[in-house]
DNA sequence: TTGAATTCCATGAAATCCCATGGCATCCCT
DNA sequence: AGGGATGCCATGGGATTTCATGGAATTCAA
């Protein structure tokens, strides 16, 4: 059905951490999580990582569940496994919707991604992001935007679709 | 229900030993103690090891019933079985989490991993850890540094999960 | 019989729950 | 076509509960 997000939107963080997520993402936060039906709130999880990063990352369940296969996996003491589990079993945080469409981040990851009082959503996939609106302007935006500019200007996108891939 | 662990968090310990555990470990306890009901304190066994490990590991009830499990499965006598009866059955400490959720930890195991007055816990996939939050700076952190630190900037950890098997 | 461990109580701060409102679309009826 | 009626959406506020933490009182054990 509805298996991957898509878009964009700024919304009003207030002091209690609450954000609206956008009502197109919800869909998608439903149809990934096996518990959900109609009148729950469907779970997610934010994965936010250590210092170096600066937005948070939230999936599905089903998105999680798929790493933390993928992680279970990886030989037991590897140094990527344990990485991995840093990173998604330590450095992330399981919370749900709440009944009026609305994700509350603690104070924690707030400050972690100097959060104030706007936060910028943007899809990727089968997740999506949460920015501080100028950090996304300054990091993101710029970096896509150097690497355009390198191109000739009748440079078409989506030749980069048909490279061949090493899966 | 909520099978694994996820989250970090720093907490106080008195001198009487006593850590509060991050609430949501707490929630994974309960549904992982067979004895469990509402109004109950669960139980957990914590496994410390020998002098080589410097963190405290904690299972709930039904991880640490499954490790048995697999240990009854070795042949009686071999080495390999011995070391891991040693380790955690010896090696180990089953205790509950009080009204107030907290972890109260003997003075044996607070001096064995040299905790004062802060501890830092850590989820890693169905157990979580107790460190003393110097040493795992030292020791858990810097090692991923230095390991992040050989690889490309834009390097995401992603696709280590991509990694045909048995690497 | 004294230090250690367990129980019980206390409190400020943070996180949840519950309810409320105005703005837009959309659907529908006449 | 006009004009509600309906319903989702974004946002806000107050009340309530849970957390993390501290301390006193009480029981243990050797």
């Amino acid at each position: 059905m509805v298996r991957r997000f898509r878009g964009e939107g700024h919304h009003k963080v207030d002091a209690k951490g609450r954000v609206s997520i956008p009502a197109s993402f919800r869909r998608v936060l439903e149809a990934g999580d096996p518990e959900w039906t109609d009148g729950l709130n469907p779970n997610l999880v934010i994965v936010y990582g250590d210092h170096r990063r600066d937005y948070l990352e939230c999936y599905t369940i089903d998105a999680i569940n798929e790493v933390d296969g993928k992680i279970e996996d990886l030989p037991r003491g590897s140094i990527e496994r344990r990485m991995l589990q840093r990173l998604f079993h330590g450095q992330s945080f399981p919370t749900s919707v709440d009944d009026t469409g609305r994700l509350v981040l603690p104070a924690k990851l707030r400050q972690k991604i100097d959060l104030n009082a706007e936060a910028f959503f943007i899809a990727a996939g089968d997740t999506f992001q949460v920015w501080k609106p100028e950090t996304y302007e300054a990091e993101e935006a710029a970096k896509t935007e150097a690497w355009l500019d390198d191109l000739p200007d009748d440079f078409d996108p989506l030749i980069l679709l048909d490279q061949p891939k090493g899966e």
